[in-house]
DNA sequence: ATCTAAATTTAGGCTTACCTAAAAAATTTA
DNA sequence: TAAATTTTTTAGGTAAGCCTAAATTTAGAT
């Protein structure tokens, strides 16, 4: 049982399960694993039998796969690694918010407890990470700031970004072409009912934006 | 010959191939690899074929390796990388400097080339690392000082340690031991002539060192 | 209830980076 | 210089982590 250090693709594979989980609460499909790691369904089967072997999920076959107790554990790890390696990236090395995931995606898997702990020290122990995501403690625990989305305003509401979900490059520009960061203020206009597409204002200026670019910002409601 | 990213396995190849030849201009034993490395020679001789097929070393059978003028280029990056995380290590982040070899082992592999220039720029430029050792510049480009070492002093000479040549964990905790770090003064008391051991003053105390150790600790002339 | 389509797993393969054992070449010793 | 020793290479294998193609199971549509 003693923890035997994981690959960076086992390290991979928790995080992502974890992350479709949504805290450990929902079963994940062999499937939607495969579309966000970019890995085939075959290769997923193979690795998902290799975390069950070490307990790290269970996996009942054709049905889905549910992160162990000691999965999260491991898991909230990793995302304590990648979001305090961004906060760094952000504050102390002047990268730009849209620029640190992919650099963070490879620091993450540096697996030194100390040399963790020694980061969060010198970042004066952050809670958020750039975007806007709370960082686990050095004992797994996390702010549960489940925010609302802009999709949950009503018309004439207005919000500022706090937190954007999605960390992929092609949203990031997309966001960057909208004008859209943390902190921006964003007021609703309409909502169009055809495919819940929302009209809404920045910097004054009307754009309409997808339910699903909706729901991957977050915001707070002033 | 488009620059094609190189596994964590060329690129440690690579680092020890350069290190062994003393700035490219050594030949380079398969077994003098198998030792730094801890591989098999068999290992190394496969890895070699790689390397030289990507015209990163020449090699000529049953003779040796020679490195590439671009394999020297490439090795000169990933000490930089090696070095200047050291100097983060060591100078923000708190650690001994016994403790940040093995992190930085692993944190060179991490390579964006952005990432490392604002690692620089936040370092402001550091021109060695916490065991004394030049660090490259962006260009490849490395301050020359070849210092003397230990045993090139004579009886009752003085030198301040200035650089620790070998980053083994078991060197480390010999020098801890003895109480040398950089900055230690070291007088020579004797040289003993059956083994070249030398005997020094630390702290005004006497220890004996063998010629092995004292060619790795390498000094400025008081 | 059956037929179809989608999701999942199995089977068989590939590459990387290692290994051991044995063969071949080079070097040292006598 | 021949024999012994050391170094290096070759041959054959393994585990990790991926792939494609084919089989199996499940879920959705009629
Ligand atoms: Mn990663
Ligand atoms: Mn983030
Ligand atoms: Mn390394
Ligand atoms: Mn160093």
């Amino acid at each position: 049982m003693a923890n035997v250090k994981l690959s960076k693709s086992e390290e991979n594979y928790l995080k992502s399960i974890f992350n479709l989980s949504e805290f450990g609460n929902k079963q994940v499909s062999t499937n939607s694993i495969s579309k966000v790691l970019n890995i085939e369904p075959a290769s997923v089967t193979d690795m998902i039998k290799k975390l069950s072997k070490k307990n790290l999920i269970y996996h009942e076959k054709y049905k889905g796969s549910t992160i162990s107790k000691s999965g999260i554990k491991i898991a909230l790890q990793i995302i304590r690694r990648h979001r305090l390696w961004e906060v760094f990236l952000h504050d102390k090395l002047n990268f730009k918010w849209d620029e640190i995931h992919n650099i963070a995606e490879e620091l993450e898997h540096v697996s030194s407890e100390e040399l963790i702990d020694n980061l969060d020290k010198f970042l004066k122990y952050p809670k958020i990470d750039p975007h806007g995501d709370p960082i686990p403690n050095k004992l797994g625990e996390i702010d549960f700031v489940d925010k609302i989305s802009i999709s949950d305003l009503n018309i004439n509401e207005k919000g500022i970004v706090s937190r954007i979900i999605n960390e992929d490059e092609e949203f990031f520009s997309l966001l960057k072409k909208l004008n859209i960061e943390i902190g921006t203020e964003v007021k609703i206009i309409d909502k169009i009912e055809y495919d819940q597409s929302l009209e809404i204002h920045i910097d004054n200026k009307s754009v309409i934006i997808s339910k699903d670019i909706a729901d991957n910002i977050k915001i707070t409601k002033i």
